[in-house]
DNA sequence: GGTTTGTATGTGGTATACCAGAGGTGCGGC
DNA sequence: GCCGCACCTCTGGTATACCACATACAAACC
């Protein structure tokens, strides 16, 4: 207004004041329950509530708004007068969870073939140098690099609506990633397949991405429903040798 | 025990006990927000907490809970230390969501061409004698009706997940129905799209009635498009004549 | 007269107290 | 010794009281 030049402005940094402790009990529970072996131990796992406003410090109140968030979300489970359980997926249930995500991930990819930018596709095909093609080293960190392709994918198709729901199927994706990383081939084909997928993307054949993208995931759920039985019921192969 | 003759029993009619507070009131608002015609007036709509719990006779923690859940579901948004207010779906998220619907029904199409049984194809196709083929005349009548056929291909997919997330996209679209419903002859070539999809799933064509479905999908989409400019700021067509 | 600051009010966030129902356990009767 | 009932305790559900923050209005000072 009276000049051009401004006058010297504290730069402080807007602490987020209110972001209240509904989310921040959110998060912690949702990083608890999902870097918790769920399938490992046996019986039901049963939150209490006293217990976590205890161990948190924070009042029932926040715990439970939490605790409904998470139910929302599929992550626990409340039966009234009982408790809180937290929710084991049944087998059928991880595979309607793939089927969806294909459903989704194949649309976003026919999408993503028409919207996404070049500099977009070659990030795209950049995220497979990062890490290398000998996947079967880590596999804990392949199962990252994979989802996070996987979510590339998804955000290229520029439906941020998409990338929401499948942010929380992938969460709890995670949590059975055990039985996705068996047979080691399984990693490498895999490879081989996003590559294809990418390949797909930059040539902008929508038809041929979507198509690619949707085998591809359906196979995993064929690999699911052929070794996913230890869901219902038995204890994940492999995890009481450790994380 | 003594005999075979039960007493005389009253058959009350069991007030759900235990269902909780939450679920009746997250049920009521529910109700409320989604008949009350969020688009037909201008600013904000804020939702008071204490008023809501005067209103329905409860304290104000089962309706907390309840925001919550409708918070979750994308219905209202809390602001911190400012309140909760109705959303109102911008024409991009809209959009989004015929997308994501898009996306899981043709999926669901495609595995109902698999799996459905021949007598449930036979009831998808009763549905159309139920309102007759005249669908001009009770809009909302046949608004419903459109629903619950796509409702009824999803189901027939046999994924209950995809039912579940849908079932709240279609919540919130009914609540913009008015732009759906425009243009007469629209709603008569969603008829003669749905026969066809019904058509291809009799023929168990899979790969045709999920190109069917998605195709008559993103008609719906490319309507929005071109008339849901409403949407971001305007007033509802057609609402200012009354329900 | 305009701007700024202080105060008052109202509203959401949190804590806590109370209530009701569901299991578990112990005692008594059979 | 075993079964059943009653009481107790533990836990989730609800109500309410309190607190912190945000906004609006008003008064005072520049």
């Amino acid at each position: 207004m009276q000049d051009m030049v401004e006058a010297p402005r504290l730069e402080v940094a807007r602490l987020d004041a209110g972001v209240g402790l509904r989310r921040l009990a959110c998060e912690a529970l949702k990083r608890a329950i999902t870097q918790m072996d769920i399938y490992g131990q046996a019986g039901e796992i049963r939150l209490d509530e006293r217990r976590l406003s205890d161990d948190l410090g924070v009042s029932r109140t926040p715990i439970r708004e939490a605790l409904t968030v998470l139910e929302q979300e599929g992550f626990v489970r409340s039966v009234p007068r009982r408790g809180v359980y937290v929710v084991r997926k049944t087998k059928r249930e991880v595979l309607e969870m793939i089927t969806v995500w294909a459903a989704i991930e194949s649309m976003a990819a026919g999408l993503a073939a028409a919207r996404a930018s070049d500099a977009e596709l070659a990030g795209l095909r950049a995220m497979f140098d990062r890490f290398g093609t000998d996947p079967a080293a880590q596999l804990s960190e392949y199962s990252d690099a994979n989802m996070a392709f996987h979510k590339a994918i998804i955000g290229l198709g520029g439906v941020s609506l998409m990338s929401e729901l499948t942010d929380n199927l992938f969460v709890h994706m995670r949590s059975i990633r055990s039985v996705t990383m068996t047979e080691g081939d399984r990693a490498q084909r895999s490879i081989h397949d996003h590559l294809a997928i990418v390949s797909a993307l930059e040539a902008r054949d929508g038809a041929l991405a979507e198509r690619l993208v949707r085998e591809h995931t359906m196979k995993l759920a064929r690999h699911v429903e052929a070794h996913g039985d230890w869901l219902d019921g038995g204890v994940a192969p492999g995890m009481a040798a450790g994380r």
